[in-house]
DNA sequence: CCGTAAGCACACAGGGCGGTGTATATAAAG
DNA sequence: CTTTATATACACCGCCCTGTGTGCTTACGG
């Protein structure tokens, strides 16, 4: 573990400042919100000085950048990788967030810094069209018709779930997941169905 | 109209400073958003002095909500109150925008603000609570089975579309559009559905 | 043990922010 | 015309923001 990368990630001896300055930053960002977050805060948060911080990140935009890219791994990975799960049952896996969650991070993103060019923004974008590729072919496996058109609907429940939440301050997955429920079994042909019609069709 | 009210709204006598405030905010903070417009440049884009804003409201914070108070009329009940239209015409006739509206602005009100407390918030909520009891109330008239549960689901898709419209900078409402037909249809009792098997009932 | 790079403390620049104080002009109501 | 509310111009305050400059300390690798 002497020399590890030494990329543009890699603190390569230190202290682990980065790190401190990351896991700052998933915490305040949520809690607070971007803009309310100030370097300073977030710097005494990290227990790391300002100087430093603006040693491994150019400015705060980059900073943001990297925060989101590393918001995904325990929310997306986590559920389509899950193979106990049938397809269908993983669709709907997707509606199950923790109540730890306060809010999709990209959608916050993206209405924070308001523009569109902005890295995060970009990234927000391509990683909600990933998402939506997943659901897609996830959708495919579960034998859905149109599978396309099925990964972008519940993507766009996933995401009216969060907004509501936010905007009413109560749980709204409840009300998406039931929505799901009806997309997928109307696009599911009935020999396809796994467990609601699985008596009276595979055995 | 010598009198008329001189209550907190009235703009007495004078040249409409009170109105180019609020249509130059309506401008500002749709396209750049809240946190971003100040104050300076609110008044110089409504040609009135930073002092007379003031005297109108008494800080940003009410500024915003009276803001938010007024972006309604156009969009909501212009559309629950065509008679023209069936109930379920009018319920699908919701996620028919106008390509102009670039974000729902509570949505936006509500990330920006970051504070459930804020008058503007709260009004959020309110407002989109009122969307969905009203949604629920044409569901009834629609004849739907369990008119506040589709109320709730249409409320959610209209949220999800404006959500994901401005994190993909791509329309879509009309994904949102094809759920809610299915739910429509799902929830309506095949004896009531107004417009597509209206031959074999009602006539 | 020594050199070098990572990190630190601290002060400061430059600017935008929300908000105010003051003195002046204008237009309507009487 | 006088009065009075309304709007104006403009300077100003204190605060917080992102971002730097400078010099010092620490710790790890060779």
């Amino acid at each position: 573990m002497t020399e590890l990368e030494k990329g543009p990630t890699g603190s390569r001896r230190g202290r682990g400042a980065r790190e401190r300055i990351m896991s700052a930053s998933q915490q305040l960002f949520r809690e607070q919100g971007i803009n309310r977050t100030g370097m300073d805060q977030l710097c005494a948060a990290a227990q790391v000085s300002k100087r430093t911080a603006y040693q491994h990140f150019t400015g705060k935009d980059e900073l943001v950048a990297e925060y989101l890219r590393r918001c995904d791994p325990s929310v997306l990975s986590g559920v389509f990788d899950r193979t106990d799960l049938t397809p269908r049952e993983r669709l709907l896996a997707a509606f199950d967030i923790p109540p730890t969650t306060p809010l999709c991070p990209y959608i916050a993103a993206a209405v924070e810094l308001h523009d569109p060019q902005h890295p995060a923004s970009q990234f927000a974008r391509d990683y909600k069209e990933a998402v939506a590729a997943r659901l897609a072919e996830t959708a495919r496996e579960a034998g859905a018709a149109a599978p396309e058109q099925l990964g972008e609907q519940l993507a766009l429940l996933i995401d009216g779930a969060a907004a509501r939440t936010r905007v009413l301050n109560a749980d709204a997955f409840p009300t998406a997941a039931a929505i799901a429920a009806v997309l997928i079994d109307n696009a599911i042909p009935a020999t396809a169905s796994d467990d609601r019609r699985r008596d009276e069709v595979s055995s």
